[in-house]
RNA sequence: CGGGGCGUGGCGCAGCCUGGUAGCGCGCGUGUUUUGGGUACACGAGGCCGCCGGUUCGAGUCCGGCCGCCCCGACCA
């Protein structure tokens, strides 16, 4: 996405820090301060520095394209909405301190949207009215805000936050169990994707009931809740192609291939089902993500008919399925670190490679880093910075790339370079060509 | 929202109890040094001590109010 910037960090604004500023408690909080992503800039609200957004873009890329993989239509709402909207669904009073309101200069009430069910069934009853044009999906990826009363956690419980949020019409029930089923397949390939096991579990579903609402829990030791399931889950391949989200007998394998085994968050854990599950496996679990059916919960009380087959008028069943983009830089921080820093899983990190000139201004090192650095083409970031070896080691372990290249005379004279991979230390000495092959 | 705590150069902190010329480490700048895991030395720049008011000859320090931020709990994507 961000393919045609280059950097150099001497002159980059990624302000690693060496320690840790005091309000950080948990690591991808303090990693995610230090390694330069982010700065806070009020109580749980974050600016997102140039490496920092580079990763917030390659997740929203990864969902975005697994959105679109299943039929579902970009496009943006607005932050701001008007509260008369909220006052068609009833949601205005009911929300609670928790929704930001505003007033403009003409006092008419406004609120920071922290979700847009109201407003995306507003649009869509104005033009949809015939059966015809069902089912269809529409998301958006949009900054939204939740006046938490405690903020914590750095970006995972921030105030506001980047959210992917989708909705989905049908004519009926049994269209909407569909869809419900589409968007899940999509949520395991896209975590998938982002090199995390994350593992649908059943979630309070409200007053409509049924086994339709799950949350996505990713595994990770620092997670905040406990959860358990069964190591079924852990050998599950969701990649393209093994299950078509156009057929519904495959959706329906995916769904109960994903609902049989155990899993259970302590709100919902049971030790009397525990007890049988053969391979048990207990971990901590961060949310990232929630689907919910709700049925004609919007479409009722803000009138959005649509003529069935038969003429009558119906209100379309509705289902609404997020994903916490911001929350999941956060939480994949927690998933992948050590005590030397960040670990990324290739598909996410700000960039493929860091080059590391350990001996800037001599000819043969500066000559083989400029080279590789315009072969990156946008991938790599070249630490071109005047410090000692130890400082650019450290600073891109603290950052996570997932290969380093470590160029210095030592190898310089011979024409190699050392190649470090991050997630596992393991190091090698390799010429130019084979260092490029190697990362791909 | 209940309970606790903190605001002092960019970051981490001391100083406040017991008022008297604002300090330390890191970082930053210059020079020398070092040259494959945060090198060493020297010199230097940088602070309305969160804000407002009060007490006092004098307030970073004492008193009052306000603002901001963090932690535990309840709550939550």
């Amino acid at each position: 996405m961000t393919d045609q910037i280059t950097m150099r960090l001497s002159r980059s604004l990624v302000p690693t820090l060496k320690e840790t500023p005091a309000e950080a408690q948990i690591a991808s909080h303090r990693l995610m301060l230090r390694a330069g992503l982010v700065r806070q800039t009020a109580s749980g609200i974050y600016a997102w520095l140039p490496a920092g957004w580079r990763v917030l873009q390659n997740i929203a890329r990864i969902v975005r394209e697994e959105q679109d993989a299943i039929g579902a239509q970009d496009m943006l709402m607005p932050t701001i909405q008007s509260a008369d909207l909220w006052r068609t669904s009833g949601r205005y009073d009911a929300y609670g301190p928790e929704m930001l309101r505003l007033k403009d200069r003409h006092e008419r009430d406004l609120l920071y949207g922290p979700t847009n069910e109201e407003m995306i069934t507003d649009i869509f009853r104005q033009s949809v009215k015939s059966y015809r044009e069902l089912p269809q999906m529409l998301y958006h990826i949009q900054w939204k805000f939740r006046d938490e009363v405690r903020p914590r956690f750095g970006v995972m419980r921030g105030r506001e936050f980047l959210m992917k949020d989708a909705y989905s019409f049908d004519l009926d029930y049994a269209g909407a169990v569909i869809s419900y089923r589409k968007m899940m397949l999509a949520y395991m390939r896209t975590f998938q994707r982002l090199g995390v096991k994350a593992i649908p579990m059943e979630a309070e579903s409200g007053p409509i009931g049924g086994n339709l609402s799950h949350e996505f829990i990713i595994l990770a030791p620092t997670g905040e809740s406990q959860v358990w399931y069964d190591a079924a889950f852990e050998s599950m391949d969701f990649s393209s192609g093994r299950f078509s989200h156009e057929s519904e007998s495959d959706l329906d394998r995916f769904f109960t291939q994903m609902t049989t085994p155990y899993a259970a968050t302590d709100e919902k854990h049971d030790e009397a089902a525990w007890a049988k599950v053969a391979e048990k496996r207990e971990g901590r679990g961060i949310e990232v993500g929630h689907i919910f059916y709700f049925g004609t919960k919007y479409s009722d009380p803000m009138e959005l008919r649509i003529a069935a087959p038969d003429g009558t008028q119906v209100s379309p069943h509705m289902g609404s399925y997020g994903i916490g983009v911001s929350r999941l830089v956060g939480a994949l921080i927690e998933a992948f670190h050590d005590d030397a820093g960040i670990k990324w899983p290739d598909s996410v990190a700000p960039f493929k490679a860091a080059i590391l000139n350990l001996k800037q201004g001599d000819a043969a090192c500066n000559r083989i880093c400029e080279d590789l650095y315009a072969k990156f083409a946008g991938h790599a970031l070249y630490d071109d910075r005047e410090e000692r070896a130890g400082v650019k080691f450290n600073d891109a372990d603290l950052m996570g790339h997932p290969w380093q290249i470590i160029v210095g005379p030592r190898g310089a004279a011979a024409g190699t370079v050392e190649l470090k991979r991050r997630a596992t230390g393991e190091r090698q000495e390799l010429s130019i060509d084979a260092a490029l092959a190697r990362i791909g």
